[in-house]
DNA sequence: CGATCCCGCCACATT
DNA sequence: AATGTGGCGGGATCG
């Protein structure tokens, strides 16, 4: 139809045949718009019409078959197919009445050559893969439409795509501003950094195995998810400053489920992504049952983008065999290895742009047309100056960036679901699956989210140098001198009350923090009763109103708002919301590792824990709930903790696993320095959270532990994952073994056994059967899971890959053999803003348990929360 | 019959 | 209100 109109428009050549084909189109195309060169001369058309060009033509025009073959050779060589398609001279006009004959051609334009992908060609071809720099070439989305024959619709299916990678940036309504490659591998690189945020974990687990797919899955679903948050930032940081720009109602998911399907690429080590996998990483629904319809919705997304990533020459289809049987899947065929320009962000891209961008179109330059974007690009992406925001575009698109987080939300819900699907799925288990559970809520434990320890996640390795922390993390971390900071503080001040933690994107320095959220204090809430229990469960049940005095006294400062007494009640309050570990502490093994950790002072770690629940919790922790209010809720929780743990102890399976994940709330935060300029050989784990008190009350108790400051040898690290938790804490419940000298043992083991992984636990840390066996690599399709303990689990979370430290709070680590077992990963980091999102207390808990028991209520908590806090604010 | 994915309705955004 | 964008999924076509 279109075709017609255009012919309608552009009469030059009655075009009897309709353009049927894509051929004729081409051919037709040309015929209309032949005289007009305006784009030709606009566009620098490098690759003048091949002398083949015609051959093909009429090799089309002979047969059906022979055309598609054509295409499809089409695809592979997308500049020469694409010329044809685009040269609109006259040759093509002698071609076009050759060609006119074709009748069949009008006929039935196959469906084949009305595909996405060949269109893409066909737009691809009509502008030069690196235009000079002093063109610049504009494009008219109108113009382009119906040169090509199609609608506008289609033509924004691939604008879009080709936006996330950009070869394109928007310019204005219906204008658009081709840049070519030239920054495509600079965008590449930043994907691909941004993606092994995200989701190198997963890949790397596919990769390694595809048997345990379910659980990676699981897991890196999970992490994707969380990490999905960040990603738009960086997407669209990334891509340019402007990028932002483009961002607008739904965060356009096409744009940024390219970015996402090509980071899978980038990330996969074998470089090839089935679909379905793909899809269900990128899918971020909320509701577990609607996966179906979603996930086919989803998947023709990505045929769409996958075909003009296909046109784009950067990907190819290919078909996997697995056990299930044979899966699509694409492979990766563009460039691998990236040229380091893209560090410089901005400003190289635009450079890289020839001048006649940026005049008019460069699409970095763009960004800054609304200011919000431009904040928050900012603050996303940690400071990308972007030069600028050098002109604004008339309709230079602005969006809201509360959508985003809104899709954030979304998105990790719908990463819960996925998992839970996966899980199920895979696992035919649907304890598990419980949505929640799954999701890595950025907020309070997310991170953490051991959501599903027990079950589910294997080890997850991160490369991320970033661990996700618990909240807590102040933009001021982001300085080296922070830490003395905080540790001076001791308190909350620091830190942020909201913040969950915060991720430099400077290459030298990753701050983790844990904080705790007031909102899922409540969710956590148990954890009063649960630290309570913890000692308890340690030895005998301490009053845990006295644990909570103890530590409410010497926490005082923490609470800041609150005076050290009259919060008592309230610091308990806060401390038992804030404090994750109430939650881990269900589990007996938990129990109290003070008591085993520091002889002399039950409390002591205690304390410490306290301490950082201070320091974390914000001052804003919900008053309202106050003890009473709160306990009830608390104790009912920590009923049912308790008879989860009772129950679940027996069983360390994923089921007792579940609840504890919840909350952590209070999370050890930890700086970590990369081994950049001179300090190549170590790695620097600080805790930057703990205040003096703690640290001193740690070394107290334990020599290893009171070190505020770890330095690892890199090579060391290379080799096991580093976990080390803030404060002590008891042994973890699955590992009852010397809990507390576990702790201090294990620091020390890292160096003395090199395989081992070692793993500092604030709370207890527990080398499970893992410290004894130090056989495991993290890494390996073995993997040696880490699992942490359910109840530590969810406030550490780090595991690690490329960097060869992890951080892990209380964690406890386990070897998983057991597919159960999740490794939590915190690798996300995300802005400080986003930490109301990831408040929902849903991620809090348990996945698993979730569903079951109060799946309802906490869901209902969660998604309120979700809503609660965006701040608008940037951090930067 | 499953894999693809075209097509275009329609909601939301921008003018 | 008009027009630009683009989510979305029915259902056709391919293999």
């Amino acid at each position: 139809e279109n075709i017609f109109d255009r012919s309608r428009m552009a009469p030059k050549t009655p075009i009897k045949n309709e353009p049927v084909d894509l051929s004729k189109q081409k051919v037709c195309t040309p015929e209309r718009n032949p005289i007009t060169p305006v784009k030709h001369v606009d566009r620098p058309q490098p690759d003048p019409w091949t002398p083949t060009a015609n051959l093909k033509m009429l090799v089309s025009a002979a047969s059906p078959d022979m055309r598609d073959r054509e295409k499809k050779k089409e695809l592979f060589r997308p500049i020469e197919n694409s010329e044809q398609s685009d040269t609109p001279d006259s040759l093509q006009y002698d071609m076009v009445d050759d060609s006119t004959v074709d009748e069949f051609e009008k006929q039935r334009p196959s469906r084949k050559q009305k595909s996405l992908g060949l269109l893409c060609q066909k737009f691809l071809a009509r502008y030069p893969s690196y235009p000079l720099s002093t063109e610049k070439t504009t494009i008219s989305l109108d113009e382009v439409a119906s040169i090509l024959g199609v609608e506008r619709r289609r033509i924004y299916d691939i604008v879009n795509v080709l936006e996330s990678l950009h070869l394109v940036s928007r310019v204005a309504k219906n204008q658009y501003c081709w840049h070519g490659r030239h920054n495509l591998s600079q965008t590449l690189k930043t994907l691909q950094e941004a993606g092994e945020m995200q989701y190198g974990e997963l890949m790397t687990f596919f990769q390694h195995k595809e048997q345990d797919l379910e659980y990676k899955f699981v897991e890196r679903k999970k992490e994707t998810i969380s990490e999905s948050q960040f990603r738009p930032l960086l997407d669209f940081s990334e891509p340019d400053c402007t990028s932002a720009s483009a961002n607008s109602r739904k965060d356009k998911s096409l744009r940024i489920m390219s970015q996402k399907f090509v980071m899978l690429f980038l990330v996969s080590k074998t470089k090839i992504v089935t679909l379905d996998i793909a899809a269900k990483i990128l899918i971020e629904d909320t509701q577990d049952t609607v996966d179906h319809s979603k996930f086919k919705t989803k998947v023709r997304r990505l045929y769409d983008i996958a075909n003009v990533l296909t046109s784009l020459g950067l990907i190819k289809k290919v078909h996997v065999t697995e056990e299930r049987g044979r899966k699509p899947a694409f492979k990766w065929i563009g460039p691998v290895e990236f040229p380091g320009k893209t560090d410089e962000g901005c400003s190289p891209t635009s450079e890289s742009l020839p001048e006649t961008q940026r005049g008019a179109c460069a699409p970095y330059q763009i960004c800054a047309t609304g200011k919000q974007r431009f904040t928050r690009h900012a603050s996303f992406n940690g400071a990308q100056p972007c030069e600028g925001t050098r002109r604004k575009v008339s309709s230079e698109p602005s969006s809201p960036r509360q959508e985003r987080q809104d899709e954030y939300c979304s998105k990790i819900i719908n990463l819960a679901a996925v998992c839970r699907q996966k899980i199920e799925e895979d696992t035919g288990n649907p304890s598990i699956t419980s949505p929640l559970s799954f999701l890595p809520v950025p907020g309070d434990s997310d991170f953490c989210i051991n959501p599903l320890p027990q079950a589910v996640f294997p080890v997850v390795q991160t490369d991320v140098p970033c661990l996700p922390v618990p909240n807590g993390i102040s933009s001021q971390a982001l300085h080296p001198s922070m830490p003395a900071t905080c540790k001076t503080e001791n308190g909350k001040p620091t830190l942020l009350p909201n913040q969950h933690f915060l991720c430099l994107p400077s290459s030298s320095l990753f701050m983790l923090c844990g904080g705790l959220q007031e909102n899922n204090l409540r969710e956590t809430l148990p954890a009063t009763g649960d630290v309570g229990t913890r000692r308890a469960e340690a030895q005998a049940a301490i009053p845990p109103a006295a644990c909570q005095k103890r530590s409410s006294h010497r926490c005082t400062s923490p609470s800041a708002p609150t005076d050290d007494e009259e919060p008592a009640a309230k610091k308990q309050t806060v401390e038992q919301s804030d404090v994750p570990l109430s939650l881990v502490v269900p589990k007996k093994p938990f129990e109290c590792p003070k008591a085993a950790s520091s002889p002399g002072s039950g409390c002591t770690s205690a304390e410490h824990l306290e301490a950082f629940h201070l320091d974390l919790t914000s001052p804003a922790v919900p008053e309202a709930a106050d003890k009473e209010s709160t306990k009830p809720l608390d104790s009912q929780e920590q009923e049912k903790r308790c008879q989860n743990k009772d129950l679940d102890e027996p069983s360390p399976g994923k089921e007792h696993i579940s609840k504890e994940n919840a909350n952590q709330p209070f999370l050890p935060q930890y700086l970590y320095v990369r081994p950049t300029a001179g300090l190549s050989s170590f790695n620097f784990l600080f805790s930057a959270n703990q205040g003096p008190g703690a640290i001193s009350l740690a070394a107290s108790q334990l020599p290893s532990l009171s070190v505020p400051c770890v330095v690892v040898p890199s090579a060391a690290l290379a080799s096991f994952p580093l976990v080390c938790s803030p404060t002590i804490t008891s042994p973890l419940s699955p590992v009852p073994n010397g809990s507390l000298a576990a702790t201090s043992v294990s620091f020390s083991m890292s160096g003395l056994a090199p395989t081992a992984p070692v793993f500092i636990g604030t709370t207890a840390v527990a080398t499970p059967k893992v410290s004894p066996a130090p056989s495991l690599d993290p890494q390996q399709p073995a993997h040696p899971a880490l699992h942490l303990s359910p109840v530590l689990a969810r406030s550490c979370g780090a595991v690690k890959l490329d960097s060869p430290v992890c951080m892990g709070h209380p964690v406890t680590l386990l070897k998983l053999q057991q597919p159960s077992s999740t490794p939590l990963t915190p690798k996300n980091i995300r802005p400080a803003r986003h930490e109301a999102f990831f408040k929902t207390p849903g991620s809090l808990g348990d996945r698993v348990a979730w569903k079951k028991n109060e799946g309802h209520q906490t869901r209902s908590a969660s998604s309120v929360q979700r809503r609660l806090e965006i701040s608008s604010t940037s951090p930067d």
